[in-house]
DNA sequence: TCGGATAGGCGCCCA
DNA sequence: TGGGCGCTTATCCGA
C-alpha cells in the first residue's frame, strides 16, 4: 500500500464522517472563481473545516493566502507522480497540488459558542447613548442605528436645537468616514426638510485630510475611544504575568 | 508521566526549533488588546506559525475568531487542573485555556514563495491604460494611479477636450465608490481650475443607490470588469472536470 | 512610519 | 437574497 492509499483512506474518512482536517504539506496551488492565482512551491498547512470551508496559510502571517467558501467539494486524485487537492464550488475552483506531506491529522469538532467582542464601534455609540454628556453638556440623543436611504447613523439627537448626527470610528477617521457623515447629514436635511443639521465625528483621532475635510464641512470632532469592560482585570493580568 | 508533560515536551519542542504547530482541542479563548474578547469552551483548530503568528479557528468559516500578530511569545503552562496556551506580544494577551486536546502536530516549514494574483482592480486600470477604447472611442489615457493630494486617481485622461477621472470597481459598485469619484473630480476642479471635470465609474455592475448617486452628479458609466488571464484555461478545466 | 485605498475582502444585520 | 458597513480588519504601495 502506498503512502497515497495511506492518505487517501484517512481524507476520505474525514470527509465522509464531517470531520475537520488537517495536513501540512510541501504544494502549490492554483485558484480561479472571483479573480485567479497562482501560489508556487513552498510548505503550507491546509484545513478544511466540517462546513467543507478550505484555507492555505503560508508558514507566516495572519490571512489565509488562499481559501474556498464553505459547501464546496474537495477530492484527493492521484495524477501521475503527484496527489492533487481539487476543491469545486458554484463556479470556482482551487487545485493543491502536493508533493510532499509533512503530517496529517482529523477529528471530529464541535462548537456551538460565538465570539463574544467588546470595544467596538457599537460599543462606542451604546457608551454614548448612555451617556450623553461624552458628546456635549446639551446632547440628547434620540436614535442609535437609524436606518436611513443613505446607510444607518450611529447616533442621532438634538444639541441644543440644533440636529445632530454622530458617526462613530473606534480607529484613528479617515477621508472615507467624513463622507459617510457628510451623506447622512445631507440626507437628513432633505428628508427632514431641516436646514442646519450638524455632524460630529467621534473618534479616538483623525488623519490630516480627514481633518481638514471635516473642518470645511464645520463638523465637529469628539476625542473618544471604544470602551473596554475588561480593561481593569486586563491591567492586574498583565501586572501578574510581569508586563 | 502525564499527558500534559507530553504535549508540554513537543510544544517547547516545536517552539525552540520555529517550527510550525498545529493543536485541535477543546478550549475557551479570552482575549485583550486593541478590543476584548472571550469565546466559550467549543472545540478549534489553533496554529503557531514559525514567525509566531497564532490564529484560533473555530469549525466552520473563513475567518480566524482570535489571532495575535506576529512576534509574541507562547508558553503552555498547567495552572491546577488545566493547560493554558498563554500568548503575549506588545500590550495584548491571549489565553488558550484547554480542556482536551484532540491531537497535536509540529514540523519545520519553509515558504518563500508569495501570491500571485490577478482580476483585481489594478489589473483593470492597466487593460483601460491599454486599451482606451473600452472607456470610449475618443477617450486619450494621461496618467495611471496618479498620487493627488486627495488620494490617487485609477485612470486619468481627456475625452474629447474634458478632462476625465476614470475609477475602477472589480465588484458590484456602491455609495462609497461614488463618493470617492466625486472627491477626486471635486479635487481636479479645484486643483487645475478647470470648471468642467467629468467623472467615470468602470464596473461590471451598481448597486441602485450608486446609481442613482451617478446620475446625479452627471458622471458616466461603463461596464467592464476585471481580466483574468486564464480564462480561458480556467474554462477548459472546468469542462474537463465535469462542469 | 504614516496615510490612503483595495480585498477573491469576510461576516453581520436588516429590508 | 441583496444592500450597507464594520473589522483586533490585513496588505500593499507611495511619500
Amino acid at each position: 500500500m502506498s503512502s497515497f492509499d495511506d492518505l487517501k483512506i484517512a481524507f476520505d474518512y474525514a470527509m465522509e464522517r464531517g470531520e475537520s482536517l488537517v495536513v501540512a504539506c510541501r504544494c502549490q496551488v492554483l485558484y480561479s472563481g472571483r479573480a485567479e492565482s497562482f501560489l508556487p512551491d513552498g510548505d503550507r498547512i491546509i484545513i478544511i473545516k466540517s462546513d467543507k470551508t478550505l484555507i492555505v496559510h503560508q508558514p507566516s502571517g495572519h490571512t489565509a493566502v488562499n481559501y474556498m467558501k464553505p459547501g464546496g467539494t474537495h477530492d484527493l486524485i492521484r495524477s501521475e507522480h503527484k496527489v492533487i487537492l481539487k476543491s469545486r464550488n458554484e463556479g470556482e475552483f482551487l487545485d493543491v497540488t502536493i508533493s510532499r506531506i509533512h503530517f496529517f491529522n482529523s477529528h471530529p469538532l464541535e462548537d456551538g459558542a460565538s465570539l463574544q467582542l467588546s470595544g467596538t464601534e457599537k460599543d462606542m455609540s451604546d457608551m454614548i447613548f448612555a451617556n450623553p454628556k461624552l458628546i456635549s453638556p446639551y446632547f440628547k440623543p434620540l436614535s442609535r442605528e437609524e436606518h436611513t436611504k443613505v446607510g444607518f447613523i450611529d447616533v442621532m439627537g438634538y444639541e441644543g436645537g440644533v440636529l445632530t448626527v454622530v458617526e462613530c470610528k473606534r480607529n484613528a477617521a479617515d477621508p472615507k468616514a467624513v463622507d459617510q457623515l457628510r451623506r447622512y447629514v445631507e440626507d437628513i436635511k432633505k428628508v427632514k426638510g431641516v436646514e442646519k443639521v450638524q455632524g460630529v465625528l467621534a473618534c479616538p483621532s483623525m488623519s490630516p485630510k480627514a481633518e481638514r475635510m471635516l473642518a470645511d464641512l464645520g463638523f465637529g470632532f469628539v476625542s473618544l475611544r471604544p470602551p473596554k469592560y475588561m480593561e481593569k482585570k486586563e491591567k492586574a493580568q498583565m501586572r501578574l504575568d510581569g508586563f
